[in-house]
RNA sequence: UGUCCCGUAGUGUAAUUGGUUAACACGUCUGACUCUGGAUCAGAAGAGUCUAGGUUCGAGUCCUAGCGGGACAGCCA
């Protein structure tokens, strides 16, 4: 079986990692799935992060298993409680339920301890005192062999006694280390005696100041797998040379042995998945914060708009596999538009407004008119919104000299005005100096209204407007890609601060939206009818005074005869 | 001149585990419908599976060699 389908969930197609997991179902090796998401809370998540989430707990879900949630914090120089918070709640966000399963590499320090010392007994773990440098230069190159350490020879006793130390903070950093004995001659460099502890004298966000020695993640990972019998531990690619270490402490330790697996990280054309040069676009204010809707973090494109739902299918979409990929930013905003499609309000908004005034329709006149709020699901019913002689329609919706196939509004030209009339444009309204078009005067044809059947005409365009009596202004921020380049990892040579798009962010003040826009809430997503999808930012809406962040644009196959035809 | 991993339409993932004309999604391009140049619907183009040998009645799947890409020399994860 390849194909199954779950409700409304994109279809989940068979990979490598479900292969295995079928065969050891069947053959007995296993009875179950157990999972775990390992994140350091060193930043916050992205979208890479989110297919692996999906992974995990998705893979747990499908087989009736479990997936935990651990911190995977051994390092109290990069981790912050705020991350951890962050992180929770990215996950929760997804969709996806821990339960009682949340756990820290630092719970199990005692642990890790414990067989630290039977390793020392058993002649496997020694205490090194070379310095960092001279580590490096022993450890040898991928091409040399390396060379043991004259610390290497100490007993059992000595190595007992000076790791006691070590832990008891008689130390400083970098005066000793714990190496596991293996093998310096390995063609795997991670094999050759891989530092297992190393002191440092910092507060851990968890731990306090109960330890000065913290386990490395070679020495921490696999043992808290295994404390937590996962049975399939899956990670990226990069960890692949890591395995037979894994392994290594695993079999030395005669504990449980869960079974690492890695598969192919996720990139995403446009943007970098880097959390480092991720924190240096949040600590360079080149981005306004790790949830800038710009970024690829979870909380960025759930200030964005995007939906939990909208990051599963997608994450399923782009599959499990060992080879390297880079993902079609398109993909995403299929994603993105395909829920919102469903979901979305429709509303009539102008971000970029131009006057009309409708010549023949009387100054004391106004109509109400009926506006459906979604025509995929009639359930969502309709508004009325508002129509008076004077409208504000999109500048681009007009072109004094319209190129082939324009179906606006152009000179002696008619279009609808949607849920209105068929208007035509009579005369364009300049300033004399400047040669800016400062409003257009039209006339409309009263047996045009929309929805009071058959009329004489007949317009090949229909556009949006709003009306200038009954509106209200707001700001709308648009984004687009962050960089300007598809695969700004890949230009090493440059400082990837270069290759930021300038017109990442756009900020639109003034612009004309329908009234029942006003109250809308944080949060809150709309189809701006013609332009995109939109929500209502979480960080700089005020009450009654809402920000739109564009999600997406709609799908246009005009701006592309436009650009395509001249 | 090391070890390990990976090479299937533009992108990504499949292929009943060696079995018919290599499938699906995104993207692209037609056309229909439409009061959103949206959505929807119908259809099309696009790979002969990195190369060369080999095994086999039969190879994207197995073997060998080569080529190309990636990971590894943190007291980061």
């Amino acid at each position: 079986m390849s194909i199954e389908q779950t409700n409304n969930e994109t279809k989940k197609q068979s990979n490598f990692i479900r292969e295995i997991i079928d065969e050891d179902l069947k053959s007995g090796k296993h009875n179950g799935v157990h999972t775990r998401f390992p994140p350091e809370p060193n930043g916050y998540l992205h979208i890479g992060h989110a297919k692996s989430i999906c992974l995990n707990f998705g893979l747990a879900k499908d087989y009736d298993g479990l997936c935990n949630l651990r911190f995977d914090d051994t390092n109290p120089t990069k981790e912050e409680q705020e991350y951890v918070d962050s992180i929770k709640e990215d996950v929760k966000w997804l969709g996806f339920d821990w339960a009682e399963r949340e756990y820290y590499a630092s719970d199990y320090f005692d642990q890790l301890y414990e067989y630290a010392i039977r390793l020392i007994k058993k002649g496997k773990a020694y205490v090194d005192s070379l310095n960092a440098d001279q580590i490096r230069e022993f450890r040898g190159t991928p091409t040399e062999a390396g060379k043991e350490s004259p610390f290497r020879s100490r007993s059992v006793e000595e190595n007992f006694s000076l790791f006691e130390q070590m832990k008891n903070g008689t130390f400083k950093e970098g005066e000793h280390v714990l190496r596991a004995k293996i093998d310096m001659t390995s063609p795997n460099l991670n094999l050759r005696d891989p530092v297992m502890y190393r002191i440092l004298h910092k507060s851990h966000h968890r731990t306090g100041n109960k330890w000065c020695i913290y386990p490395m993640y070679d020495w921490a990972h696999g043992q808290s797998d295994s404390i937590e019998k996962i049975t399939y531990s899956l990670c990226t690619l990069e960890f692949e040379n890591h395995r037979p270490l894994y392994d290594w402490f695993i079999k030395e330790l005669e504990i449980y042995p869960p079974q690492q697996i890695e598969f192919a990280r996720l990139n995403l054309n446009y943007t970098i998945m880097s959390k480092r040069k991720l924190l240096s676009l949040v600590e360079g204010n080149y981005v306004d914060g790790w949830d800038d809707p710009r970024m690829p973090t979870i909380s960025g494109l759930r200030r964005r708009g995007y939906t939990p739902e909208s990051i599963r299918n997608f994450s399923e979409r782009v599959g499990i596999a060992k080879r390297e990929n880079t993902i079609d930013v398109s993909l995403l905003e299929f994603s993105i538009r395909e829920d919102l499609n469903k979901q979305a309000k429709r509303v009539m908004a102008v971000i970029n407004p131009l006057k009309v005034v409708i010549t023949n329709y009387s100054d004391e006149q106004a109509e109400e008119l009926e506006a459906i709020n979604n025509p995929e699901d009639h359930s969502m019913g309709s508004r009325k919104i508002s129509f008076s002689k004077e409208v504000f329609i999109e500048r681009d919706d007009f072109r004094e000299i319209p190129p082939p196939k324009f179906h606006r509004l152009s000179p002696g030209k008619e279009v609808r005005l949607r849920y209105a009339y068929i208007i035509k444009c009579d005369e364009v309204i300049k300033d004399e100096s400047s040669g800016e078009i400062l409003e257009l005067h039209c006339t409309y044809f009263a047996d045009t209204k929309s929805g009071s059947g058959p009329s004489s005409k007949k317009a090949k365009g229909t556009i949006h407007w709003v009306s200038a009596k009954d509106h209200f202004e707001a700001e709308v921020r648009l984004y687009d890609r962050l960089f300007s380049v598809e695969n700004p990892e890949s230009e090493a040579n440059k400082d990837f601060t270069e290759l930021l798009n300038p017109d990442s962010l756009k900020i639109l003040n003034n612009c004309k939206l329908e009234t029942s826009l006003r109250n809308s809430l944080p949060g809150e997503k709309f189809q701006f009818e013609r332009i995109g999808y939109f929500c209502v930012d979480t960080k700089y809406s005020e009450s009654l005074s809402p920000v739109f962040n564009r999600t997406v644009t709609l799908r246009d196959s005009w701006t592309k005869i436009d650009q395509g035809g001249n």
